[in-house]
Parts: structure tokens; C-alpha cells; sequence
DNA sequence: GCTCCCATTGGAAGCGGTTCCAGTACGCAG
DNA sequence: CTGCGTACTGGAACCGCTTCCAATGGGAGC
């Protein structure tokens, strides 16, 4: 039974004292490392239970210069960017795989300019034995300093204009030309898209793919009309393409809160979907299995994404050589296409 | 200009002795304390600059006694319990209190038995130095855990069968009797609650507000169908509720998500919203916007509730001794009732 | 010109572990 | 019986920073 509680927390040399044995025996022990006689390491064992002795981890992390936590930084100018489920889930995935290696996960919001400057301070300080790094833009400091850093850095879709040596990454180009096939197969000639921010590489990559497929039916692409992936935002686009386009009878919208916007769109100029106009979104969210009507859309392993990007880093710590990696994403099929 | 990059990170020491000074002044210098000369403080900044010197956060940690980050544990069964958009908002707005405070988060998803051990060994080892709590079941062990901790803790919500000194949480009963009442302020006297798991204090809280609408004005209150605030158990208790009361014209539903599967299910039963039975949810998340008919929802200030657990974490902290807090709902009317 | 006081200063003792290394004891081959 | 390799053991040196405290020196008051 661990006894009384200590007002203070008991160290190691108590332990060792109690044990009747010396510090380094009592450190062996404890690090489950050879060199113990079965005697000593069993009183060490009593020992640590009766004090209720827990190690602390600051003077370990101190003496193996290892700190036992991962950082997962978000970028971007807005902070309710982190409100998205996207990184919600990202965050499960992550939280998962790093329990598993028994790092601790360090979430860092880099909004605002402390938050960055902090992030840097991070990176500089060694205060994490590695990053992952997300939706960065275009000239993000953020990506100077990473690569600066002496310490794993693993980056969870590539950013712009920059070819980082570690990062998992979703299919986007495949996932967007799928979606835009299945509009193509399904008969529609006149099919234009919603894409995502054009200075992200997901928004210039799911364009990439639209175009693609497009261009490989023989079809003429539209030009595209951008939004930020917001629901409003695809509303928004999808008014603009109705006018520029009246004619058209298929969308694909680069993320599904666009492509939720555009059906509100949609229901509002009175174009029946699919039968006027068919619709497929990307990311395959909870929105789209709810929305009205359901949302055929691509779907990406999020989850998948924040566990092998920890898995990355963990091995990446471990001093492994791992590969990048592009996870496969898949058409889910329902009403709206 | 930070010169050339040192392989090995430079320390205090490197400091000093660039700078011609002690230890002890460098230390001074960098935390800002009294006692420096100017003359000498100067020049310990030039070292810095010139060694690009950054300190050791877990040096500095073990020799004060303090992290320099708090805990953001989460409990539940299921790990994707975290991919709610609840908690993502409730982490931007912790994230954002804690940048303030220049406090890391860390995040613990105590879903598996493993997270929960590992919680565990962080409130023992002060690895933190606070802690956030949420979402506690009754009997959660946490709950024990937490409260032995001799560390600051600050509850998000209360647990159901305790009374935790410190703690910030959302007026449920009031924003659910708000709810209630604006059905039957519509004239609505057959009006239903779907509630949620009434092991949790939300889910009895909000049932409680709306009792106490019902029976003041005079109604016959039903008895309850029970979801897990999902969208789907939502749907399931529509229908649930819909047999045993045909006749019913009001619900009101304990979460946004119950609300838009009751909307589902009323639909596919042929019922119009709100003409037919009118529907209130609760949480205000964006599908209470984009559903059809929007939702009409008491919104709770998610983000705040964050925000303030993080405020309340850090004067606590900071020894101060800050009361509970319960922060104001109020009803949001859309097209659903 | 001589105390006394106070702002500075640097030496040294922690903070709580890990780990290198020299020393001890014991078993076994020669 | 002596020599040597082996499995333990504990002393001591870090890890990098904070902070107490004694010592130093210069300026003010008398």
C-alpha cells in the first residue's frame, strides 16, 4: 500500500536510502536496466511503493537532455482555424500514436505574433523532442525556422514552395480528379469547381485534380472560382459560378463546407440536387452525412493523418530514417451526385 | 546579428564568460531582476545575441519548481470524443488565456486505460503546473486523481457527485428553460425532451431546465428519451418519442447534434418544422446554422469556457484565490421554432 | 577623513535525476 | 592456492539554471 502522502514529494535518494542501497542502484531500478541484484531490486521495488514515489520528469528530461513531449503546431493568421474539426481529429490520431511511444503532445497555435515567436522560442529551445507542423502558407516564417531547428520536424501536408524532407500527405490530386470523374461518368458535361485557397498547396492541389480529369474527358475546364473553405465562403462561389455559368450541372467543391455552402446555394436558386445540378465536396466530414442532401464527397483519413505524422516524428526521434508518406483517400457515395 | 550556429546549444555559462561576467549576473539579466549595473547588462545582451542564446526551459524548470505548462486532460470512453467541435473551441480559447499567461498546453485524451495511467503518473509527478478537467463521468477516477493532486486544478463543467472548489461551467439550466420556454411562448403545449446521458451533469442539468419551464407553466411534462448528444442516438429518440407521443408539437433536444437527427427523423416521418413540431437544440455549433431548417439553439460561450478555465488555472497559479464561475447562454431563434 | 549603508557581484549550493568508472566480491579455470 | 573475468555497487561528475549569501567597493553623512 502506498503509505501516508508525503507533503513533499519524495526523491530518488530517499528511495535509495530506504532501500538501503545507492543512488545509481536505485536509478537502474527504476530505469528497468541490468546490473541489479534481484535483492536490492526488490527492496528498491518496496521502497518506491511505500513512499509513493513517482520520478519527475523535469530532472530526467535535464539529465537525458530528452523531454518527453511532441509539439503539434497549427499555423495560420486566423486562430479559430483550430476550431475546424479537421484538426480536432487530426489531434485524436496524433494524441494516440504518441501515447503509444509515451510522449506527451504540446499544442501550439501559431495565430497570433506572440504565438509564433513562441513557437520559435520552442524550436530554438529544444522545449520538445520534435514537431509536427500543419497548414502552413505561403512564406511562412514558420517553415525557415523549422528547417533551422535542430530537432525532428515533421510536416503534415506540404507546404507551399517547399520541399520539406518528412511529411504525410493526403492524395489530393487523386482525390479531387475521383471526385471529378464520378461527375463526369455520371453524365454531366459541364462541370466547374469550387477550389480552395489557391496559395495552399491542398487548394492548388485538388484543383490540379479537377483540372485533370476534366481535361482527360476531352471536357473544357472553367475557370475556377476560390473560396477559404468555409461554408459561407462556398455559398458564396457557387453564386458567382451560377452567374457566370447558369448552365452548368456539376460542382466540385474542394471541401465539404464549401460544398454544403453551395448546396444552400443551390436550394436557394431552386436547382434541384442532384437532378439539376450534381455536387461533390472533399474531407468527408460529419457535415456531409447530414446535410441535406447528403453530401457525396472524398474521404481522407484525417485521423490517419495526425497517427502516422506522430508515428513519423516518434521514429524520427527514435533516430529511424522513415519515408514521407501519402495516405489514399476514397469517393464516398451518396445523394447530393 | 545572431552569428554563425553553434552545433551544441550554448548555456548560461558560455554566456557569462563572453560577457565577462558571473553566472549569477547572466541569470539576473535574463529574468529581468534587480541588482545588474547597466553597464554589465548590456553587455550580457550583446553575448546573448552574439551566441544566439536561448535558455533551457527544463533547466530553468527544474531549478524553479514550475513547468511552464498546463494540462488540458479530457475523459471519456471514446477517444473521438475529442473530435467534437466542442472541444476544439474549448481549446482555442484555453490556448489563447494560456499564450497570455506564456503558459504550454498540453493535451491528455484519457479515453484508454493507458491514457488514464498516464494522467495519472502527470498528476503525481507535477509534470504540469495546473490542470484543466473535463468531461469527468460519474465515479471517474480522474475525479479522485485530481483531487489528491496537490496541484491546481480547475473542472470544466461540474461531475455529476461533486463539488469541486474550482470550477467554470455554463448555465444549463438556465439556457435549457430558455429553450422550453420559447417553445411554449410559441404556443406549443406538447413539448418533449430529448435529453442527453443523464450520468453526466450537462445532461441532467439541461433536463432539469427543462422540468422546470414545463411545470411552470403549467404542462404535463414526458419523460425524457435519452441520447449521447450524437446525431444519430438524436434521431433514434425522435423516433423513440414520436411513437409513444404522435401527438407531440415541441422538442427540445439537449445538444445541436440530437437536434439535427430529431430534424432528420421528423422529416423522414413527414412532419414540417417547425409548422408541425417545432425543435430547440443546445451548443450553438455551426450545423445549427446550416441545417434545414436552421436550428433555433441556445448558444454557449464555448471559446469562453476555455478562455476562463485557462484564467482561472493561472491565478491559481499565481496563488491567487479566484471563485467558480458560470457563464451565461441565451437562446438564438432560427427557423426551427 | 572615516564610518556606515547599499547596490553589485560572484561563489557555491541546490533542483532531482542519469551515467561513467573505479572498486569489490565471488565463481571458476589453471 | 592463485589469477582473472564477471556481475554488482556506490561515489562522483554532470545536465543547465536559480538563488542564497558573503564579500567587495563606492558614495553619502558627519
Amino acid at each position: 500500500m502506498a503509505v501516508g502522502v508525503p507533503r513533499r514529494q519524495s526523491t530518488l535518494d530517499e528511495v535509495a536510502e530506504l532501500a538501503g542501497v545507492s543512488r545509481s542502484v536505485a536509478s537502474r531500478v527504476l530505469n528497468n536496466a541490468p546490473h541489479v541484484s534481484r535483492a536490492k531490486r526488490e527492496a528498491v521495488e518496496r521502497a518506491v511503493h511505500q513512499l509513493g514515489y513517482v520520478p519527475n520528469p523535469t530532472a530526467r528530461a535535464l539529465a537525458t537532455r530528452q523531454t518527453g513531449a511532441a509539439a503539434l503546431v497549427v499555423s495560420g493568421e486566423d486562430p479559430s482555424i483550430f476550431a475546424d474539426p479537421f484538426f480536432a481529429q487530426v489531434i485524436v490520431g496524433a494524441s494516440a500514436a504518441l501515447e503509444d511511444a509515451d510522449l506527451h503532445l504540446m499544442l501550439c497555435l501559431a495565430a497570433s505574433d506572440r504565438g509564433r515567436s513562441r513557437v520559435e522560442q520552442l524550436l530554438r529551445s529544444k522545449a520538445a523532442d520534435g514537431v509536427m507542423l500543419m497548414a502552413l502558407r505561403e512564406d511562412d516564417p514558420l517553415a525557415r525556422m523549422a528547417e533551422e531547428a535542430e530537432m525532428p520536424v515533421v510536416f503534415g501536408g506540404r507546404p507551399v514552395g517547399l520541399d520539406p524532407r518528412w511529411y504525410v500527405d493526403v492524395d489530393n490530386v487523386g482525390g479531387a480528379r475521383a471526385a471529378t470523374e464520378h461527375l463526369i461518368s455520371r453524365g454531366r458535361g459541364r462541370v466547374a469547381t469550387i477550389c480552395g485557397r489557391l496559395d495552399t498547396e491542398v487548394g492548388r492541389a485538388r484543383y490540379r485534380g479537377y483540372l485533370d480529369a476534366v481535361l482527360a474527358a476531352g471536357l473544357e475546364p472553367y475557370s475556377p472560382e476560390a473560396g477559404d473553405f468555409t461554408e459561407s465562403s462556398g455559398a458564396a462561389a457557387m453564386a458567382a459560378l451560377l452567374a457566370r455559368h447558369p448552365d452548368l450541372d456539376g460542382v466540385f467543391a474542394a471541401s465539404d463546407n464549401m460544398g454544403v455552402g453551395a448546396l444552400r446555394t443551390l436550394r436557394e436558386a431552386g436547382r434541384r440536387v442532384p437532378t439539376d445540378v450534381a455536387v461533390v465536396g472533399f474531407d468527408d466530414l460529419a457535415v456531409a452525412r447530414i446535410s441535406d442532401p447528403p453530401l457525396t464527397t472524398v474521404h481522407q483519413p484525417i485521423e490517419g493523418l495526425g497517427r502516422e505524422m506522430a508515428r513519423m516524428l516518434v521514429a524520427l526521434i527514435n533516430g529511424q530514417a522513415p519515408t514521407p508518406l501519402i495516405l489514399p483517400t476514397r469517393l464516398v457515395t451518396r445523394a447530393s451526385a
